[in-house]
DNA sequence: CACAGTTGGTTCGTGTTACGAATTATCTGT
DNA sequence: ACAGATAATTCGTAACACGAACCAACTGTG
């Protein structure tokens, strides 16, 4: 299989994945990027829109219906009167530590057919390419919660 | 980065290039990726929805809404008389045809910062990725098409 | 052959996702 | 002070996705 053909049928299971993982914790794929993205700090808006490749419109009614299921919270900007910081609520942020463990255990699960220098191997390609194209960080490190394989 | 982040970003990234490459066309991600996947032969209704993971009822609005653009066609299945065989049209063969090549051509363009002899290890690692986790068949192999550099 | 059960698809209702254009309110620079 | 830029929202539209209910055709077992 071609590198191309093998980039786009992964990241159709990594998809697949994910959206089953946010589905059992109640959420959609993008409910889940929005959580997963808040985790470590708040953001305006237009900061989130450009993490996630999402127009201004299209955010609106993303935080709208996540914040009507009390997850995450509009918050003023302390520094501007028009902007708002979206943060997690408790729910919120009680729920994506769970949804992001399990994401993790699940996606941790996909190449165990491959030995501990592969997946080494693979992170380290994968890196390399994420960072050479600027990806956004829709999905960060947390240290922990990618038991027993992310290489230490 | 362990390689459960590495997976999630690089398939956020490839799925972004995809959309792109889709809108271009004036196709929806979904519509693109139902005509790759009939690219090589028609496919029943409930064969689609398992190869694209879509529910039956989810599969007759896009196979509709790609059906009015002119892109695919029903065709009566000559063994079985409640089944349909999904085809592509004249126009919808022709479009793909110059999507799937451009929307190779992104991809292939990902990972640049690699050398031959990385991509080629990429390809395998996420080859056996994907062939030990049963992916279907989304995005086939065709020879050409990624333009100089599958390996081959 | 008959008919219960399965299978292939569609319909319907609901909610989510995504966009662009237009709008409002606040900020910024000159 | 005020013309623009910027942060968000609203509105209208279309696509997407699901489950439940449904219909029609097939299948196998008696």
């Amino acid at each position: 299989m071609g590198v191309v053909a093998a980039l786009v049928r992964s990241s159709f299971l990594v998809n697949a994945v994910y959206a089953a993982s946010a589905r059992e914790y109640g959420l959609t794929p993008q409910q889940g990027q929005l959580l997963c993205v808040l985790m470590p700090q708040p953001y305006g808006m237009t900061e989130l829109g450009g993490i996630l490749g999402l127009a201004k419109s299209s955010l609106t009614g993303l935080v709208d219906r996540t914040a009507r299921s009390g997850l995450v919270r509009r918050e003023a900007d302390p520094d501007d009167a028009r902007a708002v910081r979206v943060a997690l609520t408790d729910e919120g942020a009680t729920l994506v530590e769970e949804f992001y463990a399990e994401t993790c255990r699940r996606v941790d699960l996909l190449p165990t057919g491959l030995d501990e220098g592969e997946r080494v191997q693979l992170a380290e390609l994968l890196s390399r390419l994420v960072s050479d194209n600027e990806v956004p960080v829709v999905f960060m490190e947390l240290d922990e919660g990618t038991p027993g394989a992310n290489g230490r």
